[in-house]
DNA sequence: ATGGTCGGCACCCGA
């Protein structure tokens, strides 16, 4: 079983892309984010033909998530309970034995802005709701773009990404480490621990070819999911491909 | 730290 997450920016732009990663890689459920189409516009007949239903809640220019699966998605849950909103960053369901969360986690632009509260505020309130998703859905895997790069393995020069800088700062760190407090795991880090490893490269200053990136998309898994992980990684291929989007899939292989 | 590149959409904003 295998569970992946990818920041497509635009799906508009790359379905083509998502259409070649799906056949080639074969997930058997995927959550998307930044598709950045209203739910008419949404792709589900081409996505079909692969094999793959869809649930998606999405707006024009900005935000969308969806969560794509082999098996029928049941009790699709949108946004975050508690914490109503426009922007669609949120989008839940459940497929066999899984609950699957998959979060657009806010930028947050700059440290000190608005938007840096907003995040802080919307992380707070994901904590919350999550905490009781996990009493009623033991086996929970949480993904999406968390916008945050756990610790220093995560970020390509420590000295740039510091306590202060947004993706990095101790504050949001801080808010990711009381999310698995609650008892959730990065499945990538389950099993493997080397830095280096990334799956966001900005699209300016040739950063990928330098590989100047950072490990901001996770797949976080419950207490009782967690024996269940057997393999995990991040996908740089269609990173290489021809207008590609600026995150690579971040995945992870359930038993 | 700055400036650089995308996508969407409208000549600028968000990432």
């Amino acid at each position: 079983m295998k569970i992946a997450s990818w920041n497509v920016n635009s799906l508009n732009v790359r379905l083509p892309h998502l259409e070649q990663w799906l056949r080639a890689f074969a997930p058997d459920i995927v959550g998307l984010q930044e598709t950045k189409l209203e739910d008419h516009k949404f792709p589900d007949t081409a996505l079909a033909a692969l094999g793959y239903r869809s649930v998606f809640s999405g707006q024009k220019t900005y935000n969308g998530v969806a969560i794509l699966s082999r098996e029928a998605p049941r009790d699709v849950l949108v946004g975050v309970p508690g914490f109503e909103h426009e922007q669609r960053r949120a989008i839940s369901a459940t497929i066999g034995d899984l609950r699957i969360v998959n979060l657009y986690v806010v930028n947050g632009q700059d440290v000190g802005t608005g938007k840096y509260a907003f995040k802080l505020e919307w992380l707070a309130a994901v904590r919350r709701w999550l905490a009781e998703e996990l009493r009623a859905h033991p086996n929970l895997v949480v993904l999406g773009d968390f916008n945050i790069a756990p610790d220093e393995r995560d970020v390509h020069d420590p000295a740039v990404w510091h306590e202060d800088h947004i993706l990095s700062s101790a504050a949001e760190r801080a808010a990711l480490r009381e999310l698995l407090a609650l008892g959730l795991h990065d499945g990538y880090r389950l099993l493997h621990q080397e830095g280096g490893v990334f799956s966001w490269w900005d699209y300016r200053q040739a950063a990928f070819r330098r590989n100047l990136g950072l490990r901001i998309d996770l797949t976080l898994v419950s207490e009782a999911l967690r024996c269940r992980v057997v393999a995990a990684g991040i996908d740089r291929e269609p990173r290489t491909w021809e207008r590609p989007s600026d995150h690579a899939p971040a995945w992870i292989e359930l038993s």
